[in-house]
DNA sequence: CACAATTATATTGTGCACAATATAAATACC
DNA sequence: GGTATTTATATTGTGCACAATATAATTGTG
């Protein structure tokens, strides 16, 4: 309408939307190396925390996630069709869905040892640039206002 | 497999996936707002670029927003159905479609003029740490590899 | 000028995200 | 112990992202 109010609009611009661009040229690092593992970022991400602990609850992972089920029900469904986990019935609580890892989807952490560092290489950034960026992102994550 | 590995699989977890969930982070901190003026964040980001030159074309609204006809293309299209952009083709080059501001297009940047500001009082971080944050972020996208 | 190559956008298909709602099981409370 | 409430997951619908392909217009080259 001013030029005031232009100028908060390009400075919203140049805080928040580095970030969402940013994770999507993350996501766009990995395609390559997830591909030959045939996964997605999201279900690679699941795998990480299975891999830290074999069997979880679909609500335990959406918690280390932050996703919800509808988000993880089909993708879950996903990976079981690759053959990676098993989504199976609590026996003492019906309702809750047991994600385990099946042997493919153990040994798979092997082949995605090194996609870390590989990654990592491809980050034109300095050790210490990493982990300023890691401090402010938590601190904001942590007390960001969540619905 | 083995320690070391699953260090590194750790590790890669704090680095990138923070990232990942800030981004989904800050689009739920926008979500009340943009709801108030029947927008998603992509529709907005989209609507940012228009308000600063009030008609371009799809590849160059692409440009500014890291976003492909294959995304942009519905996404003018429901812009254009709410009755803010203008889509036509450029008579010079009929293979461009000029996507330009409506008057409630033009309209709504006074309604949204606010949003950074109220954006802003809910992030929890300092200018500095704000503008390091900026710094480095600008500095990976600058230099991380794309295809 | 014909026609191959390039360019700009659109379409199709897959896979997230997430709100809203549904379903079914477990728990709480009378 | 029966019923209301809560809890856990699933389903449905909308809107991105993005790869792959299609379509159509333009440009380059002989």
């Amino acid at each position: 309408m001013n030029v005031d109010k232009n100028k908060n609009l390009k400075l919203d611009n140049q805080l928040c939307f580095p970030i969402y661009a940013l994770a999507r040229d993350i996501i766009a690092a990995y395609r390559p190396l997830l591909e030959a593992i045939d996964l997605t970022y999201p279900q690679y991400l699941a795998l990480l925390v299975l891999w830290e602990k074999q069997e979880q609850s679909v609500s335990q992972l959406g918690e280390h996630l932050d996703l919800d089920s509808g988000t993880l029900t089909p993708l879950l469904k996903r990976l079981e069709q690759k053959g990676l986990v098993n989504r199976r019935r609590s026996g003492r609580d019906e309702r809750i869905v047991l994600v385990s890892l099946t042997e493919a989807g153990t040994s798979l952490q092997s082949k995605a040892a090194n996609i870390p560092a590989t990654l990592l290489k491809s980050m034109p950034v300095t050790a210490e640039e990493l982990e300023t960026l890691q401090r402010i992102i938590c601190k904001i994550r942590k007390n960001i206002h969540k619905t």
